[in-house]
Parts: structure tokens; sequence; C-alpha cells
DNA sequence: GTATTCATCCCAGAAAACAGGGATTTATGA
DNA sequence: TCATAAATCCCTGTTTTCTGGGATGAATAC
């Protein structure tokens, strides 16, 4: 019995290359090939009685991409595998596509051998993820707990910003309209709350958050 | 008249995709595929006789990447053309290829019609590069220009350092045995160096330069 | 509806950083 | 070798930050 496969990727080169290598394993049957997840949802949408094995969908594509396509098919119901590549490692896209359930994801540079064995592990029933995939997932989930921990305010973020921007008390103040006992205070906050020693310490954690560069 | 071309690449997919779309063009004939630059040195020593319009590679590839088989090919005054892929635009990729004279460069996700716009520019005996790699070749040259200006000796690196790792003056004269005058003098000539207003600036500069983080 | 957080303001003393001077010895490059 | 740069140290003020208190109204959460 033949796997059916659904391909989406917007990059024609990518594609040949996926057929090439899948054109040598017999077990696959490429059902259709897309440039873009809204026709892949269209197909399946049609296709209701047809057994989908498989997606596999690029991560950047026009009008819906691989995040919200691969989304959009865990919640039919269908038990219909999904398999993304991507050309990048963003802790962000990694972590949405786990969080809807994905069933595997693969670097577009990764190995013909690679691809095959992605393939059929996830027609196997199990997940596949390499192991720098999962320890930027994992790396993601540990910053984000910590992160939730220390929470600070709109002004807070405001202060640190200017602090980090190199402004003294007294010119935050006066940008803000404050008392420079008001800023003060929160610079007093933020040092306790972030658990840092002085400015040094703030500004780290400002260009960390992306308030300055 | 057909333009000779060699493919090196060691990843099976993205070369049997550049071949699919070469091979709908006729004017493409290619000589050579290798998974490495080591084998294309040795074919393009052998066949001294041999026209070859093009050289297409990668950039990470095993023994001899394609970076090292650039700067080779075009020490060799053969007059052959190199079209460089790669997976990701690194400032520091992408100088060192245009030292060294290289025809042109692609990111991997490029469409297939630029791809062929590519090759066709570069056999024309022009340069082929997208803006994007233009405007990252010539920023990377800015700031470099910029850092020139503004050389730290190993001693303000040190200082600087731990100044950024929150340490204050004292702290860091105890560290490297010196006179916390001494630590005060290199933090008022990185100050003023630097062209930043306090600490914040100071941080912020060792941050940026990655010695701390 | 009350407990908590947010945003704001105030004070005082100590510690550190900043600004603006110099000076000496040792490398080092032209 | 002679000038320049690097590394080191020193001083005096002034400004800013840091520490450790405290207070109040308003919004938000439980």
């Amino acid at each position: 019995m033949k796997y059916n496969l659904i391909i989406a990727d917007d990059h024609k080169m990518f594609l040949d290359g996926l057929l090439s290598i899948l054109d040598t394993e017999s077990d696959y049957n490429i059902l259709f090939t897309a440039k873009h997840g809204g026709h892949v949802k269209k197909y399946i949408s049609i296709n209701t009685e047809e057994q989908i094995d498989l997606v596999i969908t690029d991560v950047t594509m026009p009008e819906v991409d691989g995040i919200a396509l691969n989304k959009w098919i865990k919640k039919t119901d269908r038990n219909i595998k999904t398999l993304v590549v991507s050309m990048h490692n963003s802790a962000k896209i990694i972590d949405d596509l786990i969080e809807n359930n994905v069933d595997g994801y693969l670097q577009k540079n990764a190995q013909k051998e690679e691809f095959l064995r992605a393939i059929e592990t996830i027609l196997g029933g199990e997940k596949y993820f390499s192991k720098e995939i999962k320890d930027i997932y994992l790396q993601n989930k540990f910053e984000k707990n910590k992160e939730k921990e220390i929470k600070l305010t709109k002004r807070e973020v405001e202060v640190i910003s200017l602090i980090a921007e190199e402004f003294t008390t007294q010119e935050i103040a006066d940008k803000l309209f404050l008392s420079k006992h008001t800023i003060e205070s929160y610079r007093k906050n933020l040092i306790t709350k972030l658990n840092v020693r002085n400015l040094a310490g703030l500004t780290k954690y400002a260009i960390k958050k992306g308030y300055v560069s």
C-alpha cells in the first residue's frame, strides 16, 4: 500500500529536488503539489474521501504559510501528518508548530537521507525533530518560563529603555514629565526585580529584550 | 553553442532541484557535479583544455568549501565564472567572496526565475547579486570602517568587559591587581573613545562586540 | 469588596561614576 | 632613535547612582 503525500512549497527548485528524492522510493504517491497553503486547504477540503497521509510544507509561502497550514490541518481531525521544512531555525516558528502538534520539522539543507528518515518516522506514527530543533525548542521554553516570573509594567519598560539609551535620571524625568524621585524609584525597583547590580545589568536586560539596540 | 557548467553541492536534494530547472534550458551543458570542492578542483586541474564557463557551488561543503573553491578558481586565470549559493546571508561569507571576485551570490531559497537570471547575467559577463546581498556587503564595509577608527587595547577590552559584567571600579581593580585610579582612567578613556555618555553606553558597546552576553 | 499591583512622589546618606586635569614607564613602530 | 601608543597611577570636585527607608491614590484582580 502506497502512502499519499502532498507537498507545498513555492520554490520550484526545492520542489523538484524533493520530488526527485521521493521518486526513488516506490512507497510514496504524490497526490498533489502546491505553491501555497491555500491550494492545499482547498484540495483537502474537496477530497474528503481520499486518504491523505502526509503533507510536507515550507514555512514561508504567499497567503497561507506553513504555520497556518499546519494549524488548519491539525484541526481537521483527519489524521493527516505534517512535516514542515524551513530555511531558518526560528524559535518562534518551531514553538508555534510544536504547540500545534506538527509531526516533524526539518531544515531545508538537510541531506536526502534525513528527509527520507523523517518521512518514514512520521508515517510510522512518531514525531521527527533533529536534536538541534529539540534544543532550540527547549531553550526557548526555558527562557519563556524564566521571563514569565519577571514581568515589567509599561512604565518600567519606558524607564529601563531610556536608562539603556544613556539618559540620566533627571533627563528621563524631564522626558516623561515625572519627578526625578519617581524615576529613582523605578530604577530601584527594576534593579531589585531583575536581580541585577547596577545600570550595566539594566542595560543588558534592555538589550536582551530588544527595548534598545 | 552550449555553456559548460559545473555544480558542487553536498545536498542531493538541492542538486536535483538545480539540475531540474537547468534541464528545461537547452543552453546549458552540465559537465560535472560534485559533493565537495576538492572534486571540482581536481576536475578543473585535469581538464585543462576544456572550456568551463561557470561553476555553481554551495558554501558549506566538507573539506573544500565554496569560499575556498571560489578563491582557487579565481586564481587559475582560466576565466571561469563562479556563482555561489548559500543557505544563509552571513556578512563575513559575502565579504570574503566579493573580495575574491566571485561573479554572483544567491540564497538557496531563491526562485527558479532568479537562478536562471543570475546564471544568464553571469555568463553575459556581468556580476549578479540581489539587492539584499549588496546591502549586507555595503553595511558590513561601512561598519568595518567605523570600527577601524576605534581600536581598543587588550586592557581596555578587559576593563570594559568587567564593567559590562556589572562589577564596580573597585572590584575590577581588585580583580586585575590594579589601582582603582587606573580603572577610573580606563573608564574615562573608554567613554571618550567610544563616544558614549556613561556605563550604559559602555555596556551596549561591550555587548555589540560580544565581550559579554 | 478588598487585596494587590501600578504609578506616582518624597527623603537622606553612602557609594560610585563622571569630568578634567597630570605623570611615569615600557613597548613598539617608522 | 625618536615619536607614539599602551599601561599604569594619582588628585579634586561634581554629578549620578545606589540603598533603604516611606507614602498615596487609582486601577485591577481575585
